[in-house]
DNA sequence: AGCCAAAAGCGAAACGTTTCGTTTTTCGAA
DNA sequence: TTCGAAAAACGAAACGTTTCGCTTTTGGCT
């Protein structure tokens, strides 16, 4: 039987309300604080969690829901969520949706059932209307990497439209005018975006888009395998290639060793994301790197600030620039 | 203001109790059951999950403790074990120690003080001596992976000796006497077992073992790929390789290609758990797999008995095989 | 119509905190 | 020594469920 307040009111001779007060940072004098750590020291005693969430009505609990746990860029963000939640007192409920709108709506349900004070998300649902079930019950959301089309919130989200004019802009400056971008699915904000970001750049440079050298496919290492092979297989090559997130270009560098075309000799090569390949692979790739760590601490901070009632009363949309770290991948033409 | 069973008997005219028993599965007189159901409408009422926890003592939340968040294999094991307990609604809440003793102990209270009914942990330290906080207070443990030296609780590990054994006697079988192993810190469980199937395999054949050939090395990508350099430099190189999990693999498979050599043409490789490399490299690659959506899911399964009272009295150890994977990775000499 | 076991419903007392308005204690200054 | 404001402690009433031991209702039988 877990011991309680009424414990240490049977040691101390204390009210409730003062073991309460110590509890929660209140003034307590030096020998009654003395005597409730005596107490607690004795009866082994541990707050309530469940009777303490029931009053104050804060589970101090956040829900985390990504649309799979199975992927290196999520699985960051969320690791160094959880970190910075943590920290500051606050639990980190996970939800993996499984690429699947329906159980990102359960997964919602799940978590607002849970009673979280809040829900971090990279949401699945493009448009984001699932959320407003968390609106209803009065529980903030903060939006990671992706802007929902049909939902206001806080939100954190890299600029990706400039993350790939970097890479292309490193191209052409380097003298490419050939250049090839493998991207995510249109569908995704993230992907469109880099999309855009790409071909303005090239535009503004008077480069020809060829339709061939602009793939949208899967954001996975099969599909950048397999679209690799494909550019790399057309009868007239790009010198160039940007790999727009971290499985294509991983599928990508497969592909290419496999080939036996050699960066960036026979190619030039940008990646995004790589970080436990960066170190590795030679010659060392040139990548774009988003700032993941900032972003996931941000998001948090920006979550419990609008739960405790400290953020400004609009909606943030906070948006940080990637960095572009020079390797020896990108050849001078 | 959020709805109570108060509002519902407002509109119902039934008693609490009844209210009560509606939600937890209870027989209710189909008319009252529907007279519920439409006060819940008209109320968008939802139980209180904190009041339901302070009364029942059990609040349907896992904790889940990870060594670090960021790797493929501790990811893809919380995934399962998520949408295992998800879908008997249990909740996780997700801590990652970073590879830190003392952050693992801070972590585990952490989860304790949140009252998590149970405790899914790959656990770093060793000893697993932590783990006593959560059994002191009555809260279960199951071990996923690594069986603690001093700490008997339930677990699912896989055999990893026999894991280790099936790839050797694959090279064996094949012909090769030259077998090199490049393998985890011995310090951890899971690879010290691993190490020992493969050199007791060896033996029985009266293969020598060249220590030079018998590598522990930081499970990284970096270090397989630092490792197989090095392999691969000595002046006697054999003409097998087994690399004893999935970073290593994949530093090695990185190492072998930058230096040109094929596989299996000039060395015979058998790797580790590489799912999302698995159908993309070519030749495909032998692979010895672990069953990790099983091993997940017993590890949920056994932890839900265990805190329903429907396991077993005895900690409970179980093992499963890994599979071989066949490619065209091994060579027949 | 009347009986009775089974099914359903009931009231009240917890569960372990926080909080509010009030009373008591403390301690420095007069 | 006394006074009074500030600091600390207090008692009691919630918070929204579940549960226990009863009482009432139901409906298939004579």
């Amino acid at each position: 039987m877990a011991a309680t307040y009424k414990d240490i009111q049977r040691l101390t001779g204390l009210s409730l309300a003062t073991i309460s007060k110590y509890f929660n940072g209140g003034a307590v004098r030096e020998e009654n604080r003395q005597a409730i750590e005596e107490a607690i020291r004795q009866l082994d005693f541990h707050v309530n969690a469940y009777a303490r969430s029931l009053k104050s009505k804060r589970s101090k609990l956040i829900g985390g829901l990504i649309p799979e746990l199975d992927s290196t860029f999520n699985t960051r963000m969320m690791a160094d969520v959880e970190e910075y939640l943590r920290q500051r007192g606050y639990g980190l409920i996970i939800c993996d949706s499984r690429l699947d709108q329906d159980s990102e709506k359960e997964a919602l349900d799940f978590l607002l059932g849970r009673m979280v004070d809040g829900i971090i998300t990279i949401p699945y649902d493009k448009s984001g209307q699932h959320l407003e079930a968390a609106r209803a019950r009065g529980v903030p959301v903060v939006v990671l990497d992706r802007l929902p089309t049909d939902f206001e919130t806080d939100a954190v989200i890299l600029e990706n439209a400039d993350a790939a004019r970097t890479a292309a802009e490193t191209f052409i400056q380097n003298g490419h005018k050939e250049i090839a971008i493998i991207n995510g699915p249109g569908s995704l904000f993230t992907m469109q975006e880099r999309m855009r970001g790409f071909q303005e750049t090239l535009a503004a440079h008077k480069i020809p888009i060829r339709q061939e050298w602009m793939i949208d496919g899967p954001m996975t290492i099969d599909g950048g395998y397999q679209n690799t092979k494909m550019i790399m297989s057309l009868w007239h090559k790009p010198t160039a290639l940007f790999c727009a997130n971290y499985e294509i270009t991983f599928g990508a560098m497969m592909a290419l060793n496999e080939m036996g075309i050699r960066i960036p000799d026979e190619i030039s090569m940008i990646g995004f994301d790589n970080l436990p390949l960066a170190r590795v692979i030679r010659p060392r790739l040139t990548m774009v790197m988003q700032p993941m760590e900032k972003l996931a601490h941000k998001a948090a901070e920006l979550l419990i600030e609008r739960i405790e009632g400290t953020a400004p009363k609009d909606p943030q949309i906070i948006r940080m620039q990637a960095e572009l770290v020079a390797g020896e991948s990108v050849k001078t033409m």
